[in-house]
DNA sequence: AACTCTTTAGTCGCG
DNA sequence: CTAAAGAGTT
């Protein structure tokens, strides 16, 4: 049997599968690196070294999780029962969930993700008297993300001007609001589980003890904190398994830290990496153009991808006048691709940003071909489904704020700006929550106490049933589906309220399916034996909600063509890929240019953009581009040209060299582009210019330089209005 | 309280 | 340009 399991293992893989004690397995693109992990994880078991309830694996999204465990329970007639695998965030919720005594937490706390989470803090600057164009609660929350992530408390954080003192003070009454109302945002899950392992030396060694293998997928995206927290797992005996790709780190901006894979080395004392650079996947053709882009960046462990495959196509590259004319360009090519038999969904259209996403369909849509896209609003995001969540979080728990708040009012019951200032004020002199608040001084608002009724008798109704009957008593008492019948467009958001009750259904059975504990994040041990099963469920379900906001996605199975940025393509692969807009300034972006290692961590993602391609490969640029509405000009990337020659073939050979655009409007040449010249003004003044919502009028002046340049225009109704030159949209007449 | 108009901001985004 | 949040109006 173990023989089976290793047959067809190259050298290197083998090595690494078979690997004693801890390793770092350098996996570059389509080296087979799901494969290796999963299959060490079955030679772990299968030789008896350890048994599955020894094993934790870690994966940064679900999705990875889902696949590594299908594919395990393939391989392995034994039961994945007992083994932890998931994401870091699911795997400290479980871990908090049991033992949420020691960390402080009340045993059915709530996860805010990170609109909850921004709610939370508007609603704090609001009670601090913050004024907000100052402090932005997007970048409070930002430094609170970022400081957590790095492992910092408020007390802990070096504040040496005035206003970094006090987005520390927010910080601490952020976190003190979070512990009045008992809930945990993303960061605070990892930074708090942390904590327990970090102070608790009994329960730190009991899971020292069991976890005698701990496997990381992805390493190279792990923020510190997140290694913080796997080295204090596995103590000094446990093997410790990282598996990542240097190369293809392109989540900095987000906390990861690359300089986790050498401190791994250092402290485990790894002298060398096992490099997997056999590529599985691609042509050789493709693995030139990647390694050579790579081989630009000066911070690498470095490793060359090869394959057997052959040669394969040249690359194909196509300059387009603008992004309409580039994407008329890939729907050609895709017709052509179609009409030699290829499948829709075997191509796949790269942007850099997601705004490049509009042309693309456009065209498709013309043209009637099926597509999809990637990425924008996931399905437990969407703001009818948080509705109908914030009646269950109340249900759950009534002194939930965040909840509160959010259906209070919704739909419209008379319950405005006024009555809830009241409120807020009488909670906060109490000291108590907004529901407290709420029931003491009932009465004095019709619709306040209608509310406070609704969600009690929704309480109560729900007492003891299940978790689908829950959600339909919510969807039928809070008048939802009635108030999305009023709006137009309401009809999608109907739909996906029913679709709650199926996912809510689906993950009653999926709890049931793997016993307690396994599916559901929250139902271990300690939550299980809570007084009523219902509610641990509904909070289980809660969870799931917060830490699998996506999963729900409809169409996935039709043949269509699939569009996303190049991150959303990260560890995917198609047969052909276009990779859309590499320009200057577009791909790299140019405010990546002004960070620190801001280019090379855009060159990795055009490596990972690169590497994503079996077969074929299409590069296309378009020397102009509408953004916000403006035409700007663009430079061929200078990813293209760390392309070898020989290896792109160009499309544009019948082409004369395109004349330099007219007019600059906006100079981003990304540092190549000649001085700035003044600027040519588009308009004579006393010109007679035309815009879209003011209607006609006159040009009378001009101000300012370069991107804040301004022009006044008189209108006859509305007087003079200055506009800011780049964005404002005027025609002559 | 509900509606409409105006202003503003816009890289990538897991959990 | 466009979506979303904020300000202003009815």
């Amino acid at each position: 049997m173990p023989a089976d399991l290793l047959e067809g293992l190259n050298p290197d893989q083998l090595a690494a599968v078979t690997a004693e004690g801890s390793a770092l397995v350098l996996a570059g693109a389509g080296s087979g690196k799901t494969r290796v992990l999963t299959t060490r994880i079955a030679w772990l078991v299968q030789t008896a070294r350890v048994s599955p309830m020894g094993i934790l694996a870690v994966t940064f999204t679900n999705k990875a999780a889902k696949e590594m465990l299908s594919r395990l329970s393939a391989m392995l007639p034994i039961n994945t029962r007992g083994m932890w695998v998931g994401t870091f965030h699911g795997l400290c919720n479980r871990l908090l969930r049991a033992h949420h005594q020691d960390a402080g937490l009340p045993q059915l706390f709530q996860i805010l993700d990170s609109a909850d989470q921004l709610a939370a803090i508007k609603r704090l600057l609001k009670a601090l008297n913050v004024d907000t164009d100052k402090y932005e609660p997007r970048k409070v929350q930002a430094f609170i993300n970022m400081n957590k992530e790095a492992g910092l408390r408020a007390g802990r954080v070096e504040a040496w001007d005035p206003y970094t003192r006090r987005l520390v003070e927010f910080f601490a009454e952020y976190d003190a609001q979070c512990n009045r109302e008992g809930v945990v945002d993303f960061a605070e899950l990892l930074l708090r589980a942390y904590e327990l392992l970090e102070r608790n030396a009994l329960l730190r060694e009991h899971y020292q003890t069991r976890f005698r293998h701990i496997l990381v997928d992805e390493f190279q995206d792990t923020s510190k904190l997140q290694y913080a927290w796997l080295k204090l797992l596995a103590g000094p005996e446990a093997a410790l398994f990282a598996v990542g790709d240097d190369d293809q780190s392109i989540y900095a901006f987000r906390g990861a830290d690359v300089g986790n894979m050498a401190t791994f080395m250092r402290d485990m004392g790894i002298a060398e990496p096992i490099k997997l650079t056999q590529n599985y996947r691609s042509h050789a053709t493709i693995l030139d153009a990647a390694n050579a882009v790579i081989a630009q960046n000066a911070n690498r462990l470095g490793k060359d991808l090869w394959t057997d495959a052959g040669v394969g196509e040249p690359i194909r590259h196509y300059q387009a006048m603008d992004d309409r004319e580039e994407a008329g360009f890939v729907v050609e090519a895709i017709r052509e691709l179609y009409r030699e038999g290829l499948a829709y969904a075997d191509v796949a259209v790269l942007y850099r940003a997601n705004a490049q996403s509009r042309a693309i369909e456009h065209a498709l849509f013309t043209a009637g071909l099926p597509y999809r896209v990637y990425g924008g609003q996931r399905f437990f995001e969407r703001a009818e489904i948080k509705h109908a969540l914030a009646y269950l979080r109340l249900i759950a728990n009534p002194e939930d704020d965040n909840a509160f708040l959010r259906v209070v009012n919704f739909p419209a019951r008379g319950v405005g700006a006024r009555t809830l200032e009241g409120l807020d004020a009488a909670a906060r002199q109490g000291g108590m929550s907004l529901w407290q608040a709420a029931c003491a001084g009932g009465g004095k608002n019709k619709g306040l106490a209608g509310f406070v009724a609704l969600v009690e008798g929704m309480r109560a109704e729900a007492r003891g049933l299940g978790l689908a009957e829950t959600v339909e008593i919510v969807l039928a008492r809070s008048s939802l589906i009635e108030h999305y019948k009023t709006e137009k467009e309401g009809e999608g958001r109907i739909e996906n309220l029913n679709e709650l009750t199926n996912a809510a259904l689906a993950f009653a059975a999926d709890a049931d399916d793997q016993g307690l504990a396994a599916a559901a994040p929250g139902t271990t041990a300690s939550a299980a034996t809570a007084d009523d099963p219902a509610q641990a469920q509904l909070i289980a379900f809660l969870a799931h909600a917060a830490l699998e906001a996506g999963e729900h996605e409809a169409g996935a199975a039709a043949d269509a063509v699939q569009l996303m940025t190049v991150h959303a393509a990260k560890g995917l692969e198609f047969h052909t890929v276009f990779i859309t807009g590499l320009e200057e300034g577009l791909f790299p972006h140019e405010n990546a240019l002004t960070e620190p290692d801001g280019l090379e961590e855009e060159r990795r993602l055009m490596y990972v953009a690169l590497t994503r391609a079996r077969r074929r490969l299409f590069l296309s640029h378009a020397q102009q581009r509408l953004l916000h509405g403006q035409p700007r000009y663009g430079l061929a990337s200078r990813f293209l040209e760390e392309i070898p020659t020989a290896l792109v073939h160009s499309l544009n050979l019948h082409r004369r060299p395109t004349p330099p655009p007219p007019r600059s409007t906006a100079d981003w040449g990304g540092g190549k582009a000649p001085s700035q010249p003044s600027r040519e003004l588009p308009h004579k003044i006393g010109a007679r210019v035309s815009h879209p919502r003011y209607g006609e009028g006159v040009v009378s002046g001009y101000q300012g330089q370069g991107a804040e340049a301004e022009i006044r225009v008189a209108f006859p109704k509305v007087g003079d209005k200055w506009f800011i030159l780049d964005y404002v949209k005027l025609t002559p007449c």
